[in-house]
DNA sequence: TCTATTTGTGTATAGCGTACACAGATAAGT
DNA sequence: ACTTATCTGTGTACGCTATACACAAATAGA
């Protein structure tokens, strides 16, 4: 139901080019208006189509054409041109699955993330399940360095988004907390795995073209670097000669207690701080009516 | 000084079109070579031209009127043609001031970033500091919601970024951490910071072209709502029916005392929480050798 | 069987980044 | 002052992108 709108020829939406005048570019309503539209392609699957010869590849063959594509070779790689190619199709053709290529990337994203995976063994406390999850997004996201260079941001809520959402509520299910706490609990974990793996994207997309280990920490160092005695960054420069100067073979600093830390071990100090605080929140709560 | 480098003809290093072969598209060192270059046009001012007529402009224009661009219409919007424009030149004279667009994008961000705000008063706590920090680094990306929108990533850090780090390093300059544990809690809160400024980005995105706010709530919140009577989402499902159902006038759920929460304070709940968790390090932390 | 509808194809277009050659302007060396 | 090497901005051209549009073949309901 609601797979026809009536209308003959939607005029697909993207900006009409406005040949006169350029500063006016909020086309009022219909900003609003593809959100939903967005949306709506990434939910609804269309009703069989009825009358026309079959169509020969499924939609979801075109998303794992144009995933295999940026897995490849990047984002970048991700062309309708090539997506076609793969397929055998010529490009106008894909057009016949997505409206555009903005509708084909927001279901490549969605299927890109999959789903997380499914915990078999028995329950363990809520922290050891937060920190599997964030181990196994942060392993999704480096799997896969294209998502964090899509240029499409405000991208539509897909069912596998939602269902590593979900999958997060089972980790705190039993944890005491309030509806509305679970939902910012989610959102700081959530926010926390995505900022601070942005190295790791980094470096995995480095590995992945070619560039090894070394090569890459030496340009991201030697970044960092340019700050050693230079006098606008005192306490930089200071915290850079402090042991080794620059990057070391595992991660940027050692840590204290002589190992110098991976850059994984970075990641879960920060992590581990977080889920300190929010214990530290939960055992502050009132022990409400503790059911079963 | 090493200003200039002998060879003629540098033969510009973006992939050179490989007509034969579109498998190997690594060429080896080149990437990690690119990544260099990247990094001196950022840092390395240019050694004064010589014989030839005047540039009409500085390369400190030419950033600006890219910015400007970017922050009246966002990045897509940021094209080469449209700098030339605004400058009142062709768009190949650009290529006199950088030599590609990723270079003046390089430059657009570092400067679009700007440097923190100076903190003039007396100094507070560690605690309290960061929390500032966070706050204007915040302030800066809501202000710029077009830095999220880069596809450009792994991108060199430039002064202002480096001062952003110099500036966290100073709030917590007293608080008694090694050297590699302060570059840890400055990743882990710069993480938090960029990972949960994503919706508030997406808003302030929004809004700058023209969507009212309601219509943006309502677009993200019927993306969640999906997930309401979906058995894919039991817990999600009845989060979001416990109160009200969608997304507030504030913040996507309310918060437990009543009041929901805003947007901005489901931020500051999460930064409290990881605040609170790097209290508690520093709190355990043996106590050295108390200096002055 | 007829016919409405849909698929994949072919062709065309506007806009993008940018390579290349050139004319005029400028400063260094004479 | 004159020459000349060098740098600036311009004009033109190319390949690549997304995608609009018209069409032929294929299919299913009438």
């Amino acid at each position: 139901m609601a797979a026809r709108t009536g209308q003959k020829n939607p005029k697909t939406s993207t900006a009409p080019t406005v040949p006169n005048s350029n500063e006016s570019n909020a086309s009022s309503e219909t900003n609003a208006e593809d959100l939903r539209k967005r949306s709506r392609l990434l939910w609804e699957t269309q009703p069989r189509p009825g009358r026309g010869p079959r169509p020969m590849v499924s939609r979801e063959d075109v998303v794992q054409a144009a995933i295999s594509i940026a897995d490849r070779d990047g984002l970048a790689a991700l062309t309708m041109q090539a997506v076609a190619q793969r397929l055998g199709f010529t490009t106008m053709a894909l057009y016949r699955y997505f409206p555009n290529k903005e509708a084909l990337i927001d279901a490549s994203v969605d299927a890109a993330l999959g789903t997380p995976p499914q915990r078999s063994g028995p329950r363990e406390g809520w922290r050891k399940e937060v920190t599997y999850w964030a181990h196994a997004k942060r392993t999704m996201l480096c799997a896969r360095p294209w998502l964090a260079e899509l240029p499409f941001v405000a991208a539509p809520h897909g069912p596998n988004w939602l269902s590593w959402h979900e999958a997060f509520l089972q980790t705190i299910a039993e944890a005491g907390l309030s509806p509305e706490d679970k939902m910012d609990v989610l959102s700081a974990v959530h926010g926390y795995v995505g900022g601070s793996s942005d190295t790791a994207i980094s470096l995995a997309r480095a590995v992945s073209r070619g560039i090894t280990f070394e090569q890459w920490a030496q340009a991201v160092g030697s970044d960092l670097c340019r700050a050693i005695d230079d006098p606008r960054y005192p306490l930089l420069s200071a915290i850079l000669t402090s042991k080794s100067g620059g990057i070391s073979e595992q991660s940027p600093l050692p840590a204290r207690g002589g190992r110098p830390r991976t850059m994984d071990e970075s990641f879960d100090f920060g992590l581990d701080r977080l889920l300190d605080g929010i214990e530290r929140y939960i055992d502050s709560l009132p022990p409400a009516n503790p059911a079963p």
